[in-house]
DNA sequence: TTTTTAACTTACATTTCGTAACTTAGTTTA
DNA sequence: TAAACTAAGTTACGAAATGTAAGTTAAAAA
């Protein structure tokens, strides 16, 4: 009667995914390392997501963090390959917006 | 000092794929057109944000809401074109994951 | 006449999110 | 010597989104 076929890994990857913010900090990021003030005030986040997001991130191993012990103190946000892996899937969602959304109201 | 350039339908597109559910019930129709009770049961989402989600989808013309007079009355939701040209999008993250994803705990 | 079915709605509790102010530690500046 | 500044958070709190479960509607089968 009620079948879940759906592949445990796709569900996983949908949600990281879809969690919001995460698809857009990852989209960020592929423009290279950035700190963390530089991805707050480009993506608009605010603070307290964004440290959630990014700790959620490092936890799935997608973005790394390092600290640069500059004064002051410095932390770097990179994609890790894992997280690199990702640009077809946002190359494909920016592909099927130029070709279907508009933006008008 | 603070430059947003990121392309506003890129933007749309993620704001869209981003909702919670979207991505999984777009996935799931790809399958084929299929009743409101189906993608309940194989989704397992409440009918609260089933119905929001759909609601949403059609007015963003991915999905389109057909109705069966048969008794008692059915409902088919199926993709549309645009939804259709969403399956690379899909196929992006059924490939990354089915690489990158693993699940233990 | 009661029950059943599909596709929703509604009420309500829980969770998540956004906003704005605060913290920490070292460093210039007054 | 004290006040101010900086980066990267953290905290408190109200607002919005979400899940749960029960209720609704209309027609038809039992």
């Amino acid at each position: 009667m009620d079948q879940k076929k759906i592949c445990p890994r796709f569900e996983k990857a949908l949600k990281i995914l879809n969690h919001s913010w995460n698809t857009l900090l990852i989209y960020q990021l592929l423009e290279g390392p950035q700190r963390y003030s530089t991805i707050k005030n480009q993506v608009g986040i605010s603070s307290r997501v964004l440290t959630e997001r990014l700790k959620e991130l490092e936890i799935e191993n997608i973005v790394e963090r390092t600290v640069i012990p500059s004064t002051p103190v410095v932390i770097e946000y990179k994609l890790t390959e894992k997280g690199h892996a990702l640009a077809p899937v946002l190359k494909a969602i920016e592909q099927w917006s130029s070709m279907w959304v508009n933006i008008e109201e």
